[in-house]
DNA sequence: CGCTAATCTAGAACAAGTTTCAGAGTTGGC
DNA sequence: GCCAACTCTGAAACTTGTTCTAGATTAGCG
């Protein structure tokens, strides 16, 4: 029914994923400005020159616009990430390395997180396959800062924890309540359980 | 401007408490059946005996409306788990004891659930004062759990975390993507950073 | 009581997300 | 090149959150 970006469903023409495109770009430049409010589906199809129906035939909803502009921004992350991977020591600095750095991306572009943050926390069941698909990409990020060969499930259980800290720090910095150096405080502390309880002696410190 | 039930402000007369009363009845009735989307201020008016102005008056948006009836429940939460307070003998097992507890309380209704968090994590600046009433009493509730007399800067950095990760587990939760087994999983993994890294034998003791 | 300011009501009006529909344009298969 | 099926366009309509207005009610006060 949906055309979506997805691989697997029908092939989308050349000027099909142009459109798609076009309108992904302009989601993300709306948002750059105003935020999740000013992401508005009028405009969005008039700067991405489509139709109002057309934008509902490629993503079916304002959230599904904006958690696919989700996906695409953090493609770009990971993608800037393998190019320059974190130095840290252990695992836990690594992995809090890099989410402080993401988290700097985002910095830059605060209006634009917020968009895309509410979206994917207001998302409802409708959405769920794609918010899930932004979570394993975040997931694929974080362990790929681990750099382990075989993770044990309990630093899988603490990678959970970790992106659940890093969306809800993340959420409660956006709305003005918490200060970027609580969130990083937030993430080390959740960064702790990677190195595990035993953890004798060597405690995160900031690399470098 | 908005009278707002905060006691600061200028007291209700006694039908304005009232008005305010129905107003969070009707919510949290609302919200039991169809969620976030069922809560429709027209409806809300309309079940209340208010007019639609009224109701703007009292809560400024349907996500303050929403965020006050989430403040109500957890009173009414707080006031339960003292009553019984959990039972565990490490304030790690406390603490997840009466997280899980509060989770049960919302499995029970799982609408006014979905309605209450949808409001909390989409709410933008306009509402952080309310919704950092909520984290203060989620705060509350954890630090009564874990019953001790002076908790380490470790510990409350490890609260903080915990309430991160109850959150967004709520959140996977109530959209269908983690089930309340991993839910569970996750609120214990980030108990376990309240005992310390230091982990040794026995550790915080409950002051009882 | 009677006055004045604040509050409440009913209802219209407005804004933005979403749906719908008729007609024009494309595409893929033959 | 031509047809059938699908896609896109433009515009209107519908829904629900929010705002506004004019007139009724109520509360506080002398």
């Amino acid at each position: 029914m949906t055309v979506e970006g997805r691989p697997g469903s029908p092939p989308l023409t050349a000027r099909q994923e142009a459109r798609r495109r076009r309108i992904l770009h302009a989601s993300a430049r709306l948002a750059g400005r105003g935020g999740f409010d000013a992401v508005q589906m009028r405009e969005v199809a008039e700067a991405a020159e489509v139709a109002l129906g057309t934008l509902y035939r490629y993503f079916p909803s304002k959230v599904h616009l904006l958690v696919a502009t989700m996906q695409d921004q953090l493609d770009a992350l990971h993608a800037t990430l393998r190019r320059r991977p974190p130095a840290g020591e252990s695992a836990a600095e690594r992995v809090a390395e890099t989410l402080m750095r993401a988290f700097r991306a985002l910095q830059r572009e605060p209006q634009l997180a917020d968009a895309m943050v509410r979206a994917l926390t207001f998302a409802d069941r409708s959405v769920s396959a794609e918010v899930d698909t932004v979570s394993r990409r975040t997931t694929a990020i974080i362990l790929d800062a681990m750099r382990l060969e075989h993770p044990t499930p309990q630093q899988l259980a603490a990678v959970r924890v970790i992106e659940h800290t890093w969306h809800s720090a993340l959420v409660t910095w956006l709305s003005g309540r918490a200060s970027i150096a609580q969130v990083r405080l937030d993430i080390e502390t959740a960064c702790r359980l990677i190195d595990g309880p035993e953890a004798a002696g060597e405690r995160p410190r900031a690399a470098r």
